[in-house]
DNA sequence: TGAATAGTGTCTATTAGACAATATGCT
DNA sequence: AGCATATTGTCTAATAGACACTATTCA
């Protein structure tokens, strides 16, 4: 600490959180958005967050903020911290640093609008990619996307947009939807199977309408993946990596 | 946003950055620690940070940290954000968020002491991790040393504890200093040869008082690994440390 | 020449990917 | 039966790890 002078104050700062919330839809990867009710960038569409309270943890914030823009607890969610945001001039209104964070959640119901939020809605990342978002969303929502892509390769969190029980089709779902390409399902049934602790066996079976049945299983107990399920082999997508704190 | 009331002002939140800085000497991995010179935690060993100024970036308050604590500039370092620390109490004076910094760096020289550092030292990892240090420190360096860790598998970093030029063997203590087992020079060699972008050939040699002269590299254009270095995969030989504890 | 370290080659068990084959439900 | 999907099995090329072998310097 470079304190000096007894006088000396440092100085204060606003500290927001903002949501990275995930669900796979329709077989999408799709984010959740608000439509900004207040200035700055009002009627932009943004990433839901709001200040940190007194005397709570930033996690903490970031549950209360999904409870209130989506009606969820965050229990039945994976939430994880993704990094702080703190161009001095990325809030017009003044020195405010943000910490995003990314949640992951199965097929989530439509949310509520905050009180401050016009409205909340989902929207296929890809569409969301393509808006002007509001501060520098945009640099947060790729770096979700990124986290989200590189977590599916190592840990276990794929589990988390599914809805349990769930089928190996289900789980395989999410992978192809957050990576953005199709996977050979035996392949990826062998794999996932042969993970430890990645997936508990239900004795029951998911009828289709049509075609075998097939088990249904829920999250195991590992929270890594190992051997870990990479991406690499197949169509790799351009890396937008290497962007240190750009603004 | 949560603003309800038009009067209601966000609360106001002290912010510090705190560095995990790394480098390997005497082929060990070692932290840069300060002894508290003011309270609270006065005396007690700590990772060097200070406040973040008006209108700098949180990486700006973390390289000027690094140039007042070990005197250098951050352009010969790798710097990353690792993550920010929240809880309520974690600083007794009051609401003190930090956001740590992980800067990994080549045989830094002895460090300068900070102002208000009563002084600054190398410590091994190992040794500090035993310590009892200030604040939350202690978690915070567990997972800058995991971080780092993993860093090494996906990404070119242990090339920026290398002094340049370096020798293959160089780069192989890094691996070994940070992972904490030793690897198999020839396979080693093969991997790192083999990443597209890790290495550089100089056409210099490092000819050393005896044995085979050495061909000298230095860091190729690529920041991504691939094929990752994995350290879950090869049956490591057992370094020094783990040999003393079976005996 | 021999010691010491750098660098190359090779053998083998394992694995990833492609895809064929079989299983199990439905209409 | 015939269709659709689930699940298992198989073939092959690539790879990782173990380790033998060769190369190059100095004393």
């Amino acid at each position: 600490m470079t304190v000096e002078n007894t006088e000396w104050e440092p100085p204060l700062v606003t500290v927001t959180v903002d949501l990275v919330i995930f669900t796979v839809r329709d077989g999408e990867l799709q984010v959740l958005l608000i439509d900004r009710g207040i200035e700055p960038y009002l009627g932009y569409p943004a990433l839901p967050g709001g200040y940190i309270d007194k005397d709570e943890t930033l996690e903490d914030a970031a549950l209360r903020e999904l409870r209130e823009e989506t009606g969820l607890n965050g229990r039945t969610l994976h939430l994880e911290q993704l990094r702080a945001y703190s161009a001095p001039h990325r809030d017009p209104r003044g020195r405010v640093i943000t910490v995003a964070y990314l949640a992951l959640g199965p097929n989530l119901p439509t949310p509520i609008g905050g009180t401050d939020a016009a409205a909340a809605h989902w929207t296929p990342v890809s569409v969301a990619l393509a808006y002007r978002l509001a501060f520098d969303h945009e640099a947060i929502l790729r770096d979700g996307l990124e986290r989200a892509r590189s977590q599916l390769e190592h840990t276990t969190v794929a589990a988390a947009f599914c809805a349990e029980p769930f089928t190996i089709r289900d789980l395989r779902h999410i992978y192809e939807a957050v990576w953005g390409f199709e996977l050979d399902p035996s392949n990826f049934r062998r794999k996932v199977t042969g993970a430890d602790g990645f997936l508990k066996p239900t004795g029951e079976r998911y009828l289709p309408q049509v075609g075998r049945p097939a088990l249904l299983y829920r999250r195991g107990n590992a929270a890594t993946l190992s051997p870990p399920l990479l991406r690499s082999g197949e169509t790799r997508l351009p890396n937008d990596k290497e962007l240190n704190e750009v603004n």
